[in-house]
DNA sequence: ATCCCATGAGACGTCCGTGTCGCACCTGCG
DNA sequence: CGCAGGTGCGACACGGACGTCTCATGGGAT
């Protein structure tokens, strides 16, 4: 069934967002199969790599879905993305490492169409007047997704618990480091 | 002289900040200089990027040092330290996809000096009552440096303007996406 | 002009990861 | 009980990058 895809690609986004040159052996060990078996499921590393930020990719579209960042107060959308993305947080991290797969242009079409949606989140904020004007949006959403990335990071390495990242990831990119009541 | 192995060294940054995995060849090649004088110049490729970490961590160093960032009010200590810093983004860029180095027991302990010393600048902060206290110091710092190779990567990629790198990440860091005054 | 020496070019062996195959096992089913 | 399909294990060949070596070249110093 299909589930022993997924679950193969789920456990290799684990190791290749900390190790991206994981080599087939350590990817399989991980998943709890044999070398064999994973290349009976994928017709090499490429492509096993290839699906893997597919389904990243489709795994942090859905979330921008659930949060329906393009309706309603931007602000809101912004919590309610990071809510919905934190969650993916370890496959931003393994896109953020794997930066070479954007050769391919059916996934760097796929990263930039969410690249695009998130500034466009922005964009709409700067418009209504909820988010400064003086940060170009494309930089926000690129911020956004880089602080995504370390906070996958962190929890892997156990510097932040889990619980902990959408309030890190929130609070640090829509109020930033200084008190705002001072 | 030693301004060879250096500017070699600053090639090899540039090509392994975008490429982490690129072969001795490209290295070489972004040198300007052969291969077989990269080998006569470095032990291996291990010798090598062990040394631009070196060389790596050294320069963030000193731009730590040059921001004077024990001393004086935070936040402008840290507006210093974006400054300085910003510079050395591919750097740290670099070192960011290189995480795999800190097995190197030296190295990381180089880069956990770096990130205690950013940390214990939030935390002066935090005391001082001009950050947010809601924010772990220790997750400060590592975001911090997450949007400083962030800066670098889009920088690199042409995405975002050199000379517009100390604001987009001063301005974010410190102030966030909303807007102040309303 | 001569010598020295660093460099570039190319060839070579080695290692490691990949991809493929054959075989044994085991589990579920008829 | 026998069988079929899937899985693990080990062996193999292949390829690419690494590391080393030799040799020719060219620029600089004497």
């Amino acid at each position: 069934m299909a589930t022993d895809r997924d679950s193969v690609l789920l456990a290799a986004v684990g190791v290749l967002s900390r190790q991206p040159t994981a080599a087939m052996d350590e990817i399989a060990r991980a998943a709890g199969i044999s070398r064999a078996t994973l290349h009976r499921l994928f017709p090499g590393r490429d492509a096993l790599v290839r699906e893997v930020a597919g389904l990243a990719m489709r795994r942090m579209a859905a979330a921008l879905d659930a949060a329906a960042i393009e309706d309603g107060d931007p602000v809101e959308a912004v919590r309610r993305l990071a809510d919905a993305i934190v969650p993916r947080a370890t496959e931003a991290a393994f896109l953020t490492g794997e930066s070479r797969l954007f050769d391919d242009s059916e996934l760097w079409a796929a990263w930039e169409q969410i690249d695009a949606r998130v500034a466009a989140l922005f964009l709409r904020g700067q418009q209504s007047g909820a988010f400064r004007v003086e940060l170009p949006a494309a930089w926000l959403s690129e911020a956004f997704l880089d602080l995504l990335a370390g906070v996958g990071w962190a929890v892997q390495e156990g510097r932040l618990a889990p619980r902990a990242g959408t309030s890190a990831l929130t609070e640090l990119f829509l109020g930033g480091a200084l008190r705002r009541d001072q």
